[in-house]
RNA sequence: GGGCGGAUAGCUCAGAUGGGAGAGCAUCGGCCUUACAAGCCGGGGGUCACAGGUUCGAGUCCUGUUCCGCCCA
């Protein structure tokens, strides 16, 4: 007989890049356009080109993996795209810091030789971040890997730009915008992220003209004060109702402003009157248009003063400049407090500097029109967000919408296809570069040297990854996609302009489900950061544990809505999973005899434990199913984690360990058919969580081939549910836990054998105990087991009991038996049961219970308060005897 | 200021539609039992944040309060 000998310890570090590149070589993450299975399609959230995998990339791939991997299972054509996003500014940035390490900068470089240098930079590094995926274990249809700066991609964009521009949805304007001085561009509104500064807020007297007193203003920016054009006040404040329509003298530049009245001021805020600076707040430029303000702009793109800030001013930084300008007020009397204030300033995502409003021409969508559709399909339900609860924000955002700014004043990027005419000033846009104006037909054009916002092609990215414009079979038959995952971090950023756009151009929503994951913390519910030093890097942890334990602990703490707290500890935990799967297939596999196939599984095994096993099984597969359709990733693993180990393990092999290891040629290959296959269902469905361990050990199984990745999800096989299996195998473990608890409690020997004496009510219970006393015995280490009837004969004198609802079980102690130990136990557990009866003859005895609760409710009830009576009354008994005992 | 989410065992968290308070880790006691000491067996531990309300019945629904977190202005 040749048995299969596992290895004693799991080596993750040899299987998991042999069975990866296995999969990739065989071609089973590729998808096939031409099968006829239905069709399951997801788009990976591209991350940066420059990026390293965090933890974030590792939970909303694992889950998508999860997904796609499920699905295979359950007989779909999966197609999950994969690629990576060119990041403007990011990468830009990253590339510009490297020549700044050779002390060059893109401006001597050139556009084109910089552009050159970051595409050899994308060559270099920019599969890093697609080789640790690949680490991960994502069944990525690697042929089909997209980048949003490739060809395809790029020529979709701009037709999309052309089309939005000719449709009258793209327009050129001078607007507010926020600007960047570090990265030197302007920044779409959600680009801003405001933090928490403290800063001051400085009371700065302005004299009226009159010479009659001044007014003073509350500013947490006094450098702007250079370019203040007037100052508001409340129409209805009586403090100041008799300046409006005064002047006052702008200190320090001497400038004469008019006071204006206008209900945006608030009364309550700092000193009421507010200084207005057009050039460089978005409510005073609202202000400003409204009463026909000057606008006077004094810092520049730089980040420095301009010449309009005067000769004294010009070409400070803008916050050397607040400090001359706070020591200058000061010197001349204008200051009059300073206070420290904690205020929310916009930074930029991207390099954390502090934004600039400013007043620039710029490129910008006009959402209303395609937001309005993207409300409209959540509304309608044909696309969904799961959880739910973020359709709210979804709609918040997208109904108080403001034009999308999507130039870029950097270089990487996909360049804007518009044409200035140097003749007439038109402009040209076409998806052809022009030769000459197609207003004036002068050839003196020069194009627009911006580049567009990346989330821009980033919001074509489910469609135009399919080939879109062409009509490919891949667009026609995986668009719309399935599901996509991503965090919440990204709804407005991406999912939101994704819906905008896929409803435009494809005339339907990018996809059908839109699943919320959460944001991976640290142990002390901290955001991750380099700068705080808690960041847990993924790869380090899949060294260390491997990647199945660790996407385990991702997916069991994957749940809907609440943040993942997540430490090193808990990956080392379910490492321990890992390993219990291990040993227990090594223990199946060694009792399997390889030279004979495994035999078919009678409908009704003799075995009640097989009975029971396969009954408890389909419960499992239906939850874990259900667990996946609704996107409970917590528990697909938790249901996986309980059956495997606290039933199929601790119960189920030790209970098969007589027929494996015994004499009965029928029983042994009975009982290694079924662990085999039930182990086999397992590790089907533990295969989308833990992909390597499973495959690695469903290729030692018998009868199998190919790979686990072309298995079948097990299906539920409802003449297997056994309700009555269930029962009876709760009995034997009810019996067989009342003893081992007497065993534990009176310190007996693990190794001592006891005798002990079941006393069974009903007749089947004793075939029952007759049948399988076998397991009492090996399980519990009993030696003799008597079973015989309550109404034969007395029950043992000197024994400790256990009673189960039907069974009575006494561990004979003649002559060991701790007497007070024994009382104190029972006193215990009969203190347990009378608290609890108690509760329940309460409500039996309530009459409004009685009326109105449902039948069904109430019948539980009375049998619960029936168990419990009878099972305290035998135990009293017992109290009774064991005390008589003691008296003597 | 507006909106949202959270508060359940020492810790981290599960607990669809109201009807048995659960898991993992930690802890305590006993075991190297021939798959696994990364393990096995047993035990202890909770006024479900607080106060009201609805209901025969509330961790679950409603109102208010406190504390914490996030988003927006």
């Amino acid at each position: 007989m040749g048995s299969v000998n596992l290895p004693k310890a799991y080596d993750f570090k040899e299987v998991e890049p042999k069975w990866y590149s296995f999969w990739e070589e065989q071609g089973f993450f590729h998808a096939d356009v031409n099968s006829d299975k239905p069709s399951f399609s997801i788009v990976i959230p591209p991350p940066n080109v420059t990026g390293q995998l965090h933890m974030g990339h590792a939970l909303n791939n694992t889950l998508q993996d999860i997904l796609c991997r499920y699905k295979r299972l359950k007989g779909f054509e999966v197609l999950w795209v994969p690629g990576t996003d060119h990041a403007g500014i990011a990468t830009q940035n990253v590339v510009e810091r490297e020549l700044a390490k050779e002390g060059k900068t893109r401006h001597e470089l050139g556009r084109e030789a910089f552009i050159e240098r970051v595409w050899t930079w994308k060559e270099k590094y920019g599969n890093i971040i697609i080789n640790q995926l690949k680490r991960l274990g994502a069944s990525c249809d690697w042929e089909r890997q997209r980048f949003t700066m490739d060809e395809g991609l790029s020529r979709a964009v701009r037709q999309v730009f052309v089309r939005l521009y000719r449709e009258g949805l793209i327009y050129r304007g001078e607007r507010m915008i926020n600007w960047c001085p570090r990265c030197h561009t302007a920044l779409a509104n959600i680009e801003v992220e405001g933090e928490e500064r403290e800063g001051a807020f400085y009371y700065i007297k302005y004299p009226l003209e009159d010479n009659s007193g001044h007014v003073v203003v509350a500013t947490t920016r006094p450098e702007t004060m250079l370019g203040d054009t007037a100052v508001a006040v409340h129409p209805e404040d009586e403090r100041y109702r008799h300046i409006v329509g005064k002047y006052c003298i702008l200190p320090l530049v001497g400038r004469r402003i008019p006071i204006i009245a206008d209900a945006y001021v608030d009364r309550e805020f700092g000193t009421g009157a507010l200084k207005i600076t057009p050039a460089h707040d978005f409510n005073d430029f609202e202000i400003g248009q409204k009463h026909g303000l000057e606008v006077v702009q004094v810092i520049g793109p730089d980040g420095k003063m301009t010449d309009d800030a005067g000769d004294e001013y010009v070409g400070l930084d803008r916050y050397e400049c607040r400090q001359k300008i706070v020591e200058d007020l000061e010197r001349k009397g204008f200051l009059e407090k300073i206070e420290p204030y904690v205020h929310r300033v916009g930074h930029c995502y991207r390099c954390k500097s502090a934004v600039e409003p400013m007043i620039s021409m710029q490129w910008f969508v006009k959402t209303k029109p395609l937001a309005e559709k993207a409300v409209e399909a959540v509304r309608r339900g044909r696309t969904r967000i799961v959880p739910e609860k973020w359709e709210k924000d979804y709609f918040n955002w997208l109904e108080n919408i403001e034009d999308w700014c999507i130039s870029r004043q950097i270089w990487w990027g996909h360049r804007i296809p518009a044409w200035y005419c140097d003749s007439c000033g038109a402009i040209t846009v076409d998806e052809k570069d022009p030769d000459v104006c197609e207003s004036c037909g002068s050839s003196q054009i020069r194009r627009d040297p911006d580049v567009l916002d990346t989330w821009f092609s980033s919001a074509l990215w489910p469609f135009t990854t399919l080939g879109w414009p062409e009509e490919t079979p891949e667009l026609k038959r995986f668009y719309p996609t399935s599901v996509l995952v991503t965090g919440f971090d990204i709804l407005f950023f991406w999912v939101a302009r994704m819906m905008m756009m896929g409803i435009h151009f494809m005339k339907d929503v990018p996809f059908y489900d839109v699943y919320v994951h959460a944001l991976v913390r640290d142990a002390q519910g901290q955001k991750m950061s380099k700068s705080k030093g808690n960041v847990i890097d993924p790869l380090v942890m899949m060294e260390n544990y491997g990647t199945d334990a660790f996407r385990f602990t991702l997916a069991a703490f994957a749940v809907q809505g609440r943040d993942i707290r997540l430490s090193e500890e808990r990956i080392e935990g379910y490492r321990h999973f890992v390993n219990k799967i291990w040993n227990a297939s090594r223990l199946v596999l060694m009792n399997l005899d390889t030279s004979e196939t495994l035999m078919d599984l009678p409908e009704k095994p003799e075995n009640l434990v097989h009975r029971w096993i396969l009954s408890r099984l389909q419960s499992v597969v239906e939850e874990v199913d259900k667990a996946l359709e609704s996107y409970h990733f917590n528990e697909h693993a938790g249901v996986l984690y309980q059956f495997f180990w606290h039933e199929y393990c601790d119960w189920y092999l030790e209970m098969i360990k007589p027929d494996l290891y015994g004499d009965d040629e029928y029983r042994k290959r009975l009982a290694q058919a079924v662990s085999a296959r039930v182990l086999e269902k397992v590790l089907v469905m533990l295969h989308p969580i833990m992909p390597f361990v499973t495959e690695e050990i469903w290729q030692k199984l018998p009868q199998t081939q190919g790979s686990i990745m072309q298995a079948q999800f097990p299906q539920v096989e409802e003449n297997r549910k056994d309700p009555i299996a269930e029962a009876q195998m709760k009995l034997l473990q009810d019996v067989i836990s009342g003893i081992r608890n007497i065993r534990g409690e009176m310190n007996i020997a693990p190794a001592a054998k006891v005798n002990v004496v079941c006393r069974y009510h009903d007749e089947e219970d004793r075939d029952l105990l007759m049948e399988y006393g076998y397991l009492i015995r090996d399980l519990a280490k009993v030696d003799g087991l008597e079973i015989v009837s309550i109404s034969e004969g007395d029950k043992p004198e000197v024994a400790a009991g256990a009673v189960t609802e039907k069974i009575e079980a006494y561990v004979l102690l003649e002559g060991v038996l701790d007497f007070e130990a024994e009382l104190k136990r029972l006193q215990k557990e009969m203190a347990k049961i009378e608290k609890e009866l108690e509760l329940s003859k309460r409500k039996l005895h309530n009459e409004d219970f009685l009326s109105k609760a449902p039948k069904e409710i109430i019948d539980k009830e009375r049998e619960k308060a029936e168990r419990l009576t009878a099972k305290f009354k035998k135990l009293r008994e017992h109290f009774e005897q064991i005390s008589g005992y003691v008296d003597r």
